[in-house]
DNA sequence: CATGAATGAGGATTCATTCAT
DNA sequence: TATGAATGAATCCTCATTCAT
C-alpha cells in the first residue's frame, strides 16, 4: 500500500488515479484539468498521457477503479438472516451500506456520481457506459433489499405493499439522511434539497452515526408514523 | 449592424435567459459555453455580454430568473387544513409540490441544482451565493411540512417522532420517486441511486403521475409496512 | 462657451471632441474606447458615429481641433524685438512658449503627441499625417528661434553657432524642465529620462513658474557654465 | 505535438521575449498583440503562455530583460578623471551614453520608455513598477553627472549653478540629438519637437556620430553662446 | 439628432494532447 | 518510464461599428 513513493519506478500509475478521483469529485468532468490533476498526483503534465489515452479514458479508469472496490463490499445478500427480526435486519443492511458509504474513496465516488447524474449531453459520448455500470451496480442493491422484503411479506411479517418502492425510498432515505448529517447546514436549511446544495469540503467532517440513522429509518418505514 | 428586433415582441434578453437555463442544465456552469448559449438562443455571441456582464453573471441571473417563479407557486402553508384526515393532506402537499416541479422550467432548474450541488471548489466564488439562496428556498419548503407534522402531533393524530427528519424523507421521497418515473430506466435499473444515475433528455417524456406518487408515499409512510 | 449643456441640441459634437483628447491623451489610441469616450462625453455610445466616421477620424478631429487653435497662440517672430538684450528676449520667447504649454487644453495635446511620438506601425496608417502636420507646427517655432539666433549671430551679439542646433536645444530644454516641474518625481528621481518617465495624472498639480525656468534656460545657454 | 526544439541552441524563451520587446516598442502594450508577438518570435501563440503568465507579465519580463543589460553598460562614475580638462571629460561621458544608447537592443527599450511616460491610467497597474524601476535608473546617471559637476564646482574650474538641472538638460540635450540624428525629417522639420515626433522604424539608419553630437554639446554648455 | 440594441471580428488566455529527448 | 516543451483549437470576453426606431 505504498502511496505516493517519492521513489520513482512505484505505483505512479495508481497515484494518478486517486488525484483524478478527487479533482473529477471536486470539479466534475469539465471543471477538471489534467494540470490540476496531474499537480494533485505530483506528478508532470505529460505523465497521464503515458498511462492514459485521454481525460476521459482517465476518467473511466478512475471511476471504475474505485467503484469496484466499493460495491465489492456490499453485499446485502450473503449477511442476512431471513428469521432474524425484520428491524433488526433492515438496520443492519442500512447501517451496512452507510458505512461502506463513509469511506473517504466512496466519498469521492459519490461525489462524482452526482456530477454523472447532473449531466445530459456530455453523457451522451463514452461517459454514458459509466453512468449505465453504475445504475446497474445501484439496482443491484436495490434488488438485494427489495428480495429481502419480498420474502418477508411472503413469511407474512410485512404488508403487502410495493417493495420495490419500499426498497428504493429506503435506500434513498438513508442516502439523504447520510448527506444531511454530514454536510448538512445545521438546523434551519435541512431539508430535502439540501441533500442536493450542499455537499462542501470538509474531508474533517466528524464521522456519522451509521447505526442510529439506519434505525430511525428503519423504525419510521416500519412502524409508520400514525398515531 | 443592429439587426433582429425585426419581431418586437420578442424579448431577447428573455431568450438569452431561457437558453442559458437550459444549456447550463444539460451541460452545466463549466460544461456549458457562451457560444452554445448564443446558438440556442439564436442571438450572437457577442450579445449576450450586452446584457450580462460575464458567463457567471448569466448563470446567476438564469438561475434566480426560474427559482423565483417557480418556488413562487409553492406555499404549502396557505392551503393547509389542519382538521382534514392526515393521509389526505400530506397526499395534498406532495401532489401540490409534484405537481410545479414537473413544469418545464422547473426541469431545467432542478437539473442545474444537481450541478450546483455536486460542485464543491467553484461554488467558492460567487456561484455559492447561488447555492445558499437554493437551500434557503428549500428549506422552507421543509418547514413548512414540518411545523404542519409537529401540529398533527400536538393533535394527537401522529405519533410522537422526528418530525423534522420525517418532513425531510417525505420530500426527498417524493423527489427520488419522481424522478424514477420520469427519467428512470425501466425495471431492472431503478434503485436508490437510478434516481441519481438517470436524468436523460426527454422532453417528450409521458406526465408523471403526481398524485399516485404523493398518495403511495403518504400510505407507506403513515401506516408502515409491517403485517 | 457653453460646456455640456444637459440641454440637447447643443454642442455634443464639442463634448466628444474634447471628451476625446482627454481620453487619448490617457490612454493612448490603442488603449482609448469608443465607449470610454462616449461615457467621459456624456452621450450615448452609438451618437459618436454620427459625427465621426471612425475612431481614427475622431482622433484627428479631436487632436487637430486642439492644436489649432494652441499653436495659433505661439507665434514668436511677431513680438520679437531684436534690439533688446538677448536674455531678455529670449527668456521672453521661452516663457511665452510655456505658458501656452501650460493650458490645460495644451496639456492633453501634448500627451497625445507623446503618444503618437512613441508609436511606429500604427502611424502607417492615416494618423501618421498627424505627426507630419505636428512635426511641420514643431518645426515653425524651432525656425523662428533659429532666425532670431541668426540674425543675432550677425549683428555679432552671439558667437558663431549651430544655430539650429542650438534652437532645438533650447526648445527641449525648457520642455525638459516643464514636464519636471509639473510631473516630477521630487529630487531623486528627477533626471533626463524623469521627463519620459513621469507624466501622472495630476490636473491639480500647483502652477509652474514659467518664467523662472526660461530665465534660467536662458541665463545657462548664454553664458555657459565654465567659471 | 511537440516541435522544433529542433534547433537546440536557441532558446524560447529568449526569442518570445525579444520579439516582445520589439513589438512592444513599435505598438506599445494596448497595440502590440500576442499573436503579433508569437509571429514575430515564430512560435506559436499558445508558447508564450507556457513561458509568462499573461501579456503584462512578458511585457515586465521583456523589458526588465533589456534594461538591465543595457544600463549595467552606463557607469559614468566609474571611468572619470575628475583632473582631465571638463570639456574633454564632459564630451567623453556623454558619448558614453549616446554609445550605449545607440544599441539596437537600447533603441527598442528607449522606445517602450516613450510609450510607458505617455501612459497614464494603465499605469496604476503592475505597468507602474516598470516606470518607478526606469526613473531610478535614470536618476542614477543624472546623479553621477551632477557629482562630477559639483566637484568641478567645488574646484573651482566651473561657476555656481543649479548643476542638478545643469546634468538634467545635458543629458536631455543629448537624447533630443540623438533622436533627431537618427530619425529626423531632413531639414525642414528637425525642431524640438521632432524628437518626439519622429521614431520611425528604420534599423538601417545610419550610424550616428556620438562623439560629434557630445563634443557639440558639451561646447555650448560650457562656453554658452554669447559672443 | 439621438438612442440602444445588435453584430462580428479579433484579443488574451486555457487546455487537452503530442512528442523529442 | 518520465519530462517538459510545444501545439492549436476552443473559450470567454471586448470593441469598433451599424442601424432600426
Amino acid at each position: 500500500m505504498a502511496r505516493k513513493p517519492a521513489i520513482p519506478g512505484v505505483d505512479r500509475r495508481q497515484q494518478i488515479l486517486e488525484a483524478a478521483l478527487a479533482v473529477f469529485a471536486e470539479q466534475g468532468f469539465d471543471g477538471a484539468t489534467t494540470k490540476d490533476i496531474a499537480a494533485r498526483a505530483e506528478v508532470t503534465h505529460g505523465l497521464i498521457y503515458f498511462y492514459f489515452d485521454s481525460k476521459e479514458d482517465l476518467f473511466l479508469a478512475a471511476f471504475e477503479h474505485e467503484a469496484e472496490g466499493v460495491f465489492a463490499q456490499v453485499n446485502l445478500a450473503d449477511e442476512v438472516d431471513d428469521d432474524a427480526p425484520v428491524d433488526v435486519t433492515l438496520s443492519f443492511m442500512l447501517t451496512r451500506i452507510l458505512q461502506v458509504l463513509s469511506s473517504p474513496q466512496a466519498q469521492h465516488m459519490l461525489q462524482v456520481m452526482m456530477h454523472l447524474a447532473a449531466h445530459q449531453e456530455r453523457a451522451g459520448g463514452p461517459l454514458r457506459e459509466c453512468k449505465v455500470a453504475m445504475a446497474a451496480r445501484a439496482a443491484r442493491l436495490t434488488d438485494q433489499l427489495r428480495q429481502y422484503l419480498d420474502r418477508q411479506v411472503a413469511m407474512g411479517r410485512l404488508r403487502v405493499v410495493d417493495t420495490q418502492m419500499v426498497a428504493t425510498l429506503l435506500l434513498g432515505s438513508a442516502m439523504t439522511l447520510y448527506r444531511i448529517k454530514r454536510y448538512g447546514v445545521a438546523d434551519k436549511y435541512e431539508g430535502f434539497m439540501a441533500s442536493v446544495t450542499r455537499a462542501e469540503r470538509d474531508e474533517s467532517a466528524p464521522p456519522v452515526d451509521c447505526g442510529g440513522i439506519a434505525a430511525k429509518i428503519a423504525n419510521t418505514f416500519l412502524h409508520g408514523v400514525l398515531a
